[in-house]
DNA sequence: AATGAATGAGATTTCATTCAT
DNA sequence: TATGAATGAAATCTCATTCAT
């Protein structure tokens, strides 16, 4: 589990914004350093390489999202009650830092390259498995209906955060992710609760 | 609605091809000219510059969407049948090119400029209309449910579409597109139909 | 046996020239298109990379040393008119590009990579065996004096060789090399007849 | 005659070993600070620049081969004997030290810089001298033929020692160069003495 | 309709060196 | 004596595009 130095995290969320602002083509070295004031080698000092930056957002990314997953499932109770958390963290979470949005949903900008898709496959699964998890709880002591697998019950949850954030994201944030995030939960949890 | 000559055609096709191998970064003029065993620039003879191929790539989505969208209104029935037709078309047409997958539902390939990004997010409204409409039918003749607003039953159904789409793309297509889509749709059904 | 276009010997021999003149690492694909008077990106027309180019020199080396050893051994009668044939047919073409002995016996320039390291190794064992097949013949015909091994004396003689090119060069070719390699031909033959 | 410091002395063995390793090219401030466990600025606290390392080590050879000269002139009789010593301690040194080979026959390297190429004339040069000065005694006290000018006997010695050692480190030290030199060595002996 | 040759701009990365600490 | 951070210069190479043929 990497730890970056405050340099190497300033480096990965100016890289972050930079993807979501001109996508990940725009994302060159020289326009690192120049967000960050420095000059483009030294970037180098703190990455051995702009491969190691894209590696170093997504692990971010993981350890992000496991912290995140574990405290929920920690504190709040009812399944369903965990399930708002995971919505309504999110949306929170990308509120506050619209370039993530751009990012964390967008396996595409990492297919160029082998280790980075495998990585960011393996995070996709890790996501997906956690909230599987929650449902076969909640199916389990009758909070969830059980006439539809858990697996697509999870799609169906997932499909619809992740489109409704990339909405947002292509509307150039047009409408409140908060607000509509919540009444989409709201339908969503209507469908799911037996 | 600009048509295509067949040579354009090859080129948008190999462009598809390889976006979807190795991401929007390997597409060069150089690529698709070694591709389609011609010389660089040979490929200028067809399109003026690179980002008129991909104008191209989007025109196509566009075309080939609504045509499909038409036909099926067209012809079948039921709104539950309709949006079943849907389903099971994309995933065969995916599943006959899975390249197409890899580029259709990833706006974020061309979100480093703006008329791109703009054209792609009108495709994206476009189809969640002609779905809503659909849906709306459906709730007023009483085949699906109207406690949840058209519009967030369209979110869960193109979500939940996407998004396997997205996973059979990053599991390396490992899994039978087809028969899991229509697995997902049954699960759909079950929760859209009153 | 690879051939090469106009531009591709005219990169090669610019190349061996640069390298001559100001060793190896100011063989830059800059230096090489000054000289030239074209860009750098036009070099990369002719050659996929820096290392195609040096080993576009050596492959120039072996094939040319190839040939003029076949020449030799076709045309001239007795064994040491032969030697004496490849003595001063190096020098003569020494001397006429001065450059080329730079390159051809500094086995150094190239040992920053294995393949390159290989290749040169390769040549020199090609030389050297040429040279005992020949020494080999004049001891059977008693020519060459047989008290000491072939391999020894063919050593003594390309040892030789090499280092009045070396020092020849070292010296900013301060000093006649036909004339001077002449004379120093004449001592070896002394000591290798019998 | 610099000394050097132990620390210096360490600087210049460790850049000897990385050029008869990866070639001049590879002899990077990094690369030396890397081997020796400290960063790169320590360096320049023992060598002003880079040039004076380089510098540093063929006054580390002159002052070596000085040396050894000296000493061999001083202890041996005969001039046959004097010679015999000085191809086997040489073969000894480079056995013990292959990186050594690596560098001190390869005048190539120090090419790129005047003052260094000429620093390196003047140790080749010192060396023949000394070479031809033992022959010279030995052609006026009969052990050495005198048909043949004592400066082509010394190419002849010199040459066969360069090539030999050259060959040994060409085929990655595949061979025993202690004993094939002493046989080397023996044919030499052979050719040259009355 | 196609190509060989070329280029300006710019990408990633390396290098020797400096400076404050 | 040593280091962490930084940099100007320059290296190799790629890219979209142009032009004469």
């Amino acid at each position: 589990m990497a730890t970056f130095t405050e340099r190497q995290k300033e480096i990965i969320n100016i890289s972050i914004k930079l993807i979501a602002e001109k996508g990940i083509q725009q994302l060159t070295i020289k326009n690192i350093s120049k967000n960050m004031g420095i000059s483009e080698p030294a970037i180098y000092r703190h990455f051995d390489s702009k491969m190691d930056i894209l590696l170093g957002i997504l692990s971010d990314f993981k350890t992000n999202t496991k912290t995140a997953f574990k405290q929920i499932q920690s504190v709040d109770k009812s399944v369903v009650q965990q399930l708002e958390k995971i919505f309504t963290t999110h949306f929170k979470r990308f509120a506050a830092n619209p370039a993530l949005a751009a990012v964390i949903f967008s396996e595409e900008i990492f297919q160029n390259d082998k280790r980075l898709a495998e990585r960011v496959n393996l995070i996709m699964q890790l996501n997906q498995n956690m909230i599987i998890k929650i449902i076969e709880k909640g199916q389990q002591n009758n909070e969830i209906r059980s006439d539809i697998p858990e697996k697509q019950l999870s799609i169906i949850i997932i499909g619809a955060l992740r489109l409704i954030v990339a909405k947002w994201r292509l509307s150039k944030y047009s409408f409140d992710l908060e607000q509509e995030g919540a009444e989409l939960w709201n339908s969503i949890k209507e469908v799911i609760v037996v």
